[in-house]
RNA sequence: UCCUCGGUAGCUCAGCGGUAGAGCGGUCGGCUGUUAACCGAUUGGUCGUAGGUUCGAAUCCCACCCGGGGAGCCA
């Protein structure tokens, strides 16, 4: 007999057929004479229902110890279903109980439960239908960015996670070093004296690989990073976590409308996919947690994204039917109820905002004519906010380094960013996606930490 | 970090000065095709922690801890 995974049996399986089932049951309904359990092994949403009858060798022993959650081998014959929820189920010849759960004890139950309860129990929170699609989700995602960016020839580069260098200056960092905390070395002014430490200066985990990724854009032309990377912010909101993924595609040769259409083409590429190869989970989703994203998906997949430019949005923005919290004008940064009001109420799809003032950008955008703004672009996507920001990057020496002063940034640390205009510069442009505020646009989650097996945040770090 | 709402049974919640409640779950029993099965019975509590007010506190006051939502920062 063949093991075989539930997701195989419930598209290929045929009458007849005998195989070997090997999973977690979920729900168990005796009957006066036989029983019927539904076992999941992960690969997909629904379950396989095996039909136990009481004929079987041990059946009373066996029907008692597989409760919700206990681990089991089913063989059998595959056969038509004479009920209505499925087409095929098994007819149990042998069951094999690997570990029982025990029902006073085990705290999932068939009933619907609570994220923030889930949270609780992170380490069997998988094994609930919307946790498990939000992973295959997720795996779908991680397939889908790697293929779009494979069959485009970008190269994928690894990225150090542990850096030396504060040169977004975003955020808080979390340093690295293998100092006794309890026992520091001072130097003669009394500060902790870093050159005794294992790099011989400050270390930090990344909150960025764009850096690198441009170092390695200036010899293979496309690359994208995709991994780990850290920050230390005080941030206790539904769409911040310490540790996440990021996605950062960097081009040569492109500009900011090159890195628009890489952004927009991006997006529409994993939608496809994950609607592809996660029909159900998705279907399952739009039924149960948000109705809307069958709709956006096909909204993002079949229309073209809404490009304008910052002082166009602010524009439109004094210009609206609607009172501000915080008020517009041009200079401000744009506060989360206006990206809101462009993506959500007026467009109604994606929308991309470019050439942002230089003031409230970062210090390697490029900067354009007249010197007031830089080529910068933020994907706004309804319901998430800002999920993608990029731009064309400062290829000029002279005003690369004139925006380093500008800025204020410590310019010794960047003398290896700053060769890369020195020696061959060109024109290059890229984007930064945070990887689980994608998954959470597809999946319509409301809460990061939902969408990341492990989430990491302040104060949360148990499992 | 700020604003705001909350913490009562394993879970979801009601109770808001006078003997601690419901539904679900669990357990036991019934049922020959169930689908979050159904029907009957039953089990279950240091009311987040520590102070205070009061004859009496789950309920009012204070501090702290934890969680949700929103904001800031950002991805």
């Amino acid at each position: 007999m063949e093991t075989r995974r539930v997701a195989d049996i419930l598209k290929n399986g045929q009458p007849e057929e005998t195989v070997i089932v090997k999973g977690w049951v979920r729900t168990k309904r005796e009957l006066k004479g036989f029983s019927f359990t539904e076992v999941n092994d992960g690969s997909s949403l629904a379950g396989l229902q095996v039909v136990i009858d009481s004929g079987i060798s041990d059946y009373d022993t066996i029907i008692k110890k597989i409760n919700t959650g206990a681990s089991i081998e089913v063989g059998g014959k595959l056969v038509s279903s004479q009920g209505k929820g499925q087409k095929i189920e098994l007819q149990a010849d042998s069951v094999i109980v690997y570990g029982e759960a025990d029902a006073e004890t085990y705290p999932l139950q068939k009933k619907r439960h609570s994220f923030e309860f889930l949270r609780t129990i992170n380490h069997l929170r998988s094994r609930t239908n919307t946790l498990g699609a939000v992973f295959r989700v997720r795996n779908a995602c991680s397939v889908a960015i790697h293929q779009f960016f494979q069959e485009k020839g970008f190269m994928w580069i690894h990225s150090p996670i542990i850096t030396a260098s504060d040169c977004e200056g975003a955020g808080e960092l979390f340093t690295v070093t293998n100092f006794d905390l309890n026992n520091l070395p001072k130097n003669a002014t009394g500060e902790v004296d870093y050159s005794q430490d294992f790099f011989g200066k400050p270390a930090y985990l990344t909150v960025s690989g764009q850096l690198q990724a441009e170092v390695m854009a200036m010899a293979f032309q496309n690359v994208y990073t995709f991994g780990p990377t850290f920050r230390a912010e005080n941030s206790n909101t539904s769409r911040h976590l310490a540790e996440f993924w990021m996605v950062e595609p960097e081009m040569a040769f492109c500009d900011l409308e090159g890195d628009q259409n890489l952004a927009e083409e991006f997006l529409k590429y994993i939608f496809k996919y994950v609607l592809a190869t996660c029909p159900e989970d998705i279907e399952f989703f739009n039924k149960w947690i948000n109705k809307t994203i069958l709709a956006t998906a096909d909204n993002i997949i079949n229309n073209e994204f809404a490009r304008i430019t910052y002082t166009k949005a602010i524009e439109i923005l004094e210009g609206a039917d609607k009172k501000f919290q915080f008020p517009v004008e041009w200079g401000i940064d744009l506060q989360s109820e206006h990206e809101r009001y462009l993506a959500e109420e007026l467009f109604k799809k994606p929308v991309i905002v470019t050439n942002y003032p230089k003031e409230i950008k970062a210090f390697y955008m490029r900067l354009d004519e007249g010197e007031k703004t830089v080529s910068a672009m933020d994907v706004l996507a309804p319901g998430i906010g800002e999920i993608i920001g990029g731009s064309q990057r400062e290829e000029r020496l002279d005003v690369l380094e004139r925006r380093i002063q500008e800025t204020g940034i410590e310019a010794d640390d960047l003398w290896w960013y700053l060769d890369l205009r020195r020696y061959g510069t060109v024109p290059h442009a890229g984007f930064g996606l945070g990887f689980e505020r994608l998954v959470q646009f597809i999946t319509g989650m409301n809460n990061i930490r939902d969408v990341i097996p492990f989430p990491r945040t302040p104060l949360n770090a148990e499992f």
